[in-house]
DNA sequence: TCTGGTGTTGACCAATCGGTCAGGATGTTT
DNA sequence: AAACATCCTGACCGATTGGTCAACACCAGA
């Protein structure tokens, strides 16, 4: 006959909370717990002990909630590409590159600095093989770029920047802005910082706008 | 009372090797195997009866020649880590930037062309905390980036290039070329190719050699 | 032919994995 | 207060994990 122990003291549940507060509060803390142990990990290396327990629930919790490891993950990926998707959604050949490019650049590197933890989710999907966003890769990100690279090929004919290849600027762009989010650990390490100020991410990001723009010979915008 | 099947037909060794050829044979495939795992699935993720499988070998075996998980691990860490160190050995202030650079991004970017899973395997250790490396990235490369920092410094000084800050310089080109390898699947996603062909790396050396140098005022080298 | 070192491997182990489930606790509605 | 839905969680399961070990195969030198 199995033995039931009487429940522990301390309930996951605060006392006199809604429900429906119950649930957004365990899901938002169990998310941002797994995107921590899903970036550092990969999606092989990271288990739900280890989620639950950063998240202060049981593990049944967790999948009480989420249902199963491969439909927690894909959550975290949606929301995350639903970041991507908001990037620099709307230009046009009559905007003014410099402006469109620093605005890229800045948006990048803020993508990297507010949510870290996405940008290595992503970036350990992506060294993994992709083998959950094969489908996203090949067709709605490869749509965004061709009608971006499209418009930087027209800037070109104007005269208002160099003929580079637009496709391979925008990877110079992601890279470049990814990396102050997925090589953290060798940038503070070599650096000798303890973390990266706001006065440092915005350096950084006048350098690599000042550098790639005028490596693009695109006119600073006039002040 | 245990009981003992008679071997598999088929031995790992093959009839008539001396046995120091076994030990290199094995310990190359191992490696290998090791190396696309580990690069894939980080070190959490990646497991021993994966890696000896693709290796064709029983698990028993690969801990026989590499003793624990951890110890193969650290193995293709410290070889990758040579691999680093040997690029852009020695360089003066009496060289020319353009020559020094145009190296610099070349000698990269045939590294991750070369060895695309150990340039996928250090991503991912960096990616996770960099819990081998710590005393690498705050030791031995972080006195690689003071020197060379301290050289395009005194470039600077000279007018042979802009003042820009020389360590986010070499993070740029880092960042710029590691992305070829770690993002192999969204680069190949994207532009639709099924590999990028030995024309396609020489266009983008050529493509990054070109905006970096010319972002940073540094004059092409003369032909 | 014997002996010792090297290579080989299936059986086995404790620990951990993702996932299921029963059954109790709590909040809301009637 | 009764009925109902939601929330909570320890016990449990089969599979897999990294690692050990004893038994065996094979080659070298004596």
């Amino acid at each position: 006959m199995t033995q039931w122990k009487t429940p522990s003291g301390r309930s996951v549940r605060e006392k006199g909370e809604t429900n429906g507060m119950t649930r957004e509060r365990n899901e938002r803390e169990i998310l941002a717990a797994a995107e921590r142990v899903f970036a550092r990990h990969g999606y092989r290396g990271a288990s739900l002990q280890d989620i639950a327990e950063q998240a202060g629930l049981p593990k049944s919790n967790v999948l009480y909630y989420m249902g199963s490891k491969r439909g927690l993950y894909v959550r975290l990926l949606e929301r995350m590409m639903e970041r991507w998707n908001a990037l620099l959604d709307d230009i046009s050949v009559e905007d003014d590159p410099a402006e469109v490019l620093e605005a890229f650049i800045r948006s990048k590197m803020q993508l990297s600095r507010r949510h870290p933890e996405g940008s290595r989710l992503f970036a350990a999907e992506i060294l993994g093989g992709a083998p959950f966003l094969q489908d996203y890769l090949r067709g709605g990100l490869r749509d965004w770029v061709q009608a971006r690279a499209r418009i930087f090929e027209q800037w070109a004919e104007r005269g208002l920047m160099d003929p580079v290849d637009p496709v391979w600027l925008i990877f110079l762009i992601w890279s470049a802005t990814q990396h102050y989010a997925d090589f953290e650990a060798q940038v503070l390490g070599i650096t000798g910082k303890e973390e990266l100020s706001d006065a440092d991410v915005e350096r950084i990001t006048a350098f690599l706008t000042q550098v790639i723009l005028k490596g693009c010979g695109v006119r600073p915008r006039e002040a």
